[in-house]
DNA sequence: AGCGTTCTGGACTAACAAGTCAAGAACGGC
DNA sequence: GCCGTTCTTGACTTGTTAGTCCAGAACGCT
């Protein structure tokens, strides 16, 4: 009925998202784009849109994804809530280390360079990380439930503790951070809240604060 | 002996560094900084050089500021070591808190959208974070010395965790998260390593690892 | 007051930005 | 083989960009 489209839209929007991975979002001109995808200025604009439309799609894709990851790792049973978390951090931390380009996290860039001027932006970003942040949280309580970790501080707190120390892996990776940093991280986050073999219950005090 | 300049060096610099801050390093254009100076293009090239020398002065300055604030923070005496890393942790907190304009820390923004591209941006960073960590470090093996903080735990390992969790804190901050979020963090951030009142050592498992 | 020196402001340039558009290409249906 | 429709390409427009440059202004020294 008319002429079918020459590209996949799949393969132009992972390299547009390349594009914009490494340069970040004000440094990619639209010319880099069509460099990056193959496409024409005509194809690019008919079937995405302007600049920010496109990068709203691949920021919004890649923000769904990593929330699908979460998802795919820490949801369960309490019977093994303890390993995926552990293997939840594991690939974060791995994903980091091997990160030689050391793009980091698009949801961090992104977030990072436009949450402060594009709401939707800061919408999606936020979305995403609490999405990540409940996964984390009903992981955690079902490892609490099954003894592995301290009862004595609430899941929602450990969560996001660990969701921040996460983040954290992240920003150190992008800033240059090597693999012993990284691994150490990685390794201690969880190990305090763990339920030690010898004493079961110590009190919590709560002495932070002011 | 000749025209002697109008403007205080220290206040335009100043003014820069929060258009660099809101907008981002590629988003603002010169045209932005003569505006939130006030000198005109010449004045701002003879004085700074181009825009990538003034941002990195800026960006540089900033980060010596952040080690410098760490340091008054954390460096002192093993008897106080506990209370100076939870009130670093504190004023991150608050710092994060009370960043209405969710600018974040320009450093984070600096990294997030340069180390990638530009490889003193990346080095300053890296230095700074670094410099941060030891600082960190050496104020939790105080803590540890007077007993605070577990033994069985390496310092550099816990320093380090801290480290990453403060740098999510930032993270999270500048992705929405409200102030219940981050103080939850902050006094759980350092809870689990405390050395308990009733159990004085517990068995470290190394379960975490691969 | 005259002079050399440094600073100031903004006009200027050349390159590049995002986004539009039109001429033609490539199909399926008939 | 023709036609309507959609896709493709890149020239084009309009605005912006980083950086240069110069005419003149504002001083201190003598």
């Amino acid at each position: 009925m008319a002429r079918p489209r020459e590209f996949d839209e799949a393969v132009v929007l992972k390299a547009a998202r390349n594009a914009f991975w490494e340069r970040g979002y004000a440094a990619t001109s639209v010319d880099d784009l069509t460099a990056a995808t193959g496409l024409g200025k005509g194809s690019l604009y008919a079937a995405f849109g302007n600049k920010r439309d496109l990068f709203l799609r691949i920021f919004g894709a890649y923000c769904d994804g990593g929330v699908a990851s979460a998802g795919r790792t820490l949801d369960g049973p309490d019977e093994t809530a303890m390993q995926r978390i552990e293997s939840y951090v594991a690939s974060i931390a791995q994903g980091t280390i091997s990160d030689k380009a050391q793009r980091g996290c698009l949801l961090a860039k992104g977030t990072a360079e436009l949450a402060g001027s594009d709401e939707e932006v800061a919408a999606r970003a936020f979305a995403a990380l609490s999405s990540i942040e409940d996964k984390l949280v009903a992981c955690v309580a079902g490892a609490q439930r099954n003894g592995d970790l301290l009862q004595t501080i609430p899941a929602r707190k450990i969560g996001r503790t660990l969701l921040a120390t996460l983040r954290g892996i992240e920003a150190l990776g992008k800033a240059g951070f090597g693999e012993s940093a990284i691994t150490d991280i990685a390794e201690t986050a969880l190990l305090p809240f763990l339920v030690s073999r010898s004493s079961r219950s110590t009190a919590n005090r709560s002495r932070i604060k002011r």
